[in-house]
DNA sequence: TGTTCGTTTGCGCGATGATGCAAATGTAAG
DNA sequence: CTTACATTTGCATCATCGCGCAAACGAACA
């Protein structure tokens, strides 16, 4: 059984939602869209009252959610928002949303109670 | 202190993130962008191999978080996906992010570690 | 090589989340 | 008013999550 809804099951990746699904990971977020260089883990632990292994944690699960890069500098590991990837991400998902739901609209699918 | 991310911040509700974090939520959020004419509770639990009461609860997070709206139809209350509030959302969300990377490049703000 | 600094990982704890079951609530029909 | 159906709400259980602490890892430097 397929949906008309395929490609935006596709473009919701449970990870990139539990990625901005905690407060202070979405701070961090918007630190690093507020600072173009990227920020070091270190600079970024010193924005939070919390244990620098776990800001560790947070931006590595930014990264796997694919919001981040980290690139290695010496002792230090950088930090960068992936800027034109998110925003697409977050327009291909807006884009797949208002076709489908314009083609449930215009019966342009089958609807759900017909289906196996 | 303030950040240029202000906006950015406000536009990222943790509940609407949370709300997607889930497999089964986001299918559901799909099927109803797959049904104009909106499901009620029994006829997503029907979708779904988990108990009608889970589903109920699912469908009433969505609805808290933004994405949802729900009308009593008799016995049966009917949940509806909020299309344009959502598509604008994350469109603002996009917009937002690249307005303020794009302030940061320019050196709009100053940077992050002249700040107090 | 040994030391130091930055980062990551292992472990445990308390809180939150997803789920199923049973009971309660709400609504329409007999 | 009672009954039947749809939904919601406790309650318990198990998994996951955020967190801190300590140890391990990695890279530069004396």
């Amino acid at each position: 059984m397929s949906l008309c809804c395929d490609p935006l099951l596709d473009l919701l990746d449970p990870r990139l939602f539990k990625a901005l699904s905690d407060p202070n990971r979405i701070t961090m977020f918007c630190q690093l869209a507020d600072c173009c260089g990227g920020m070091t883990v270190s600079e970024m632990a010193e924005r939070f009252p919390i244990d620098i292994s776990v800001v560790s944690r947070h931006l590595a699960l930014l990264r796997d959610a694919g919001l981040l890069k980290s690139t290695r500098d010496g002792k230090q590991v950088r930090y960068w928002l992936m800027v034109s990837d998110v925003v697409d991400r977050l327009r291909k998902i807006a884009d797949a949303l208002e076709t489908c739901c314009l083609a449930a609209k215009t019966s342009a699918c089958s609807p759900l109670e017909e289906r196996p």
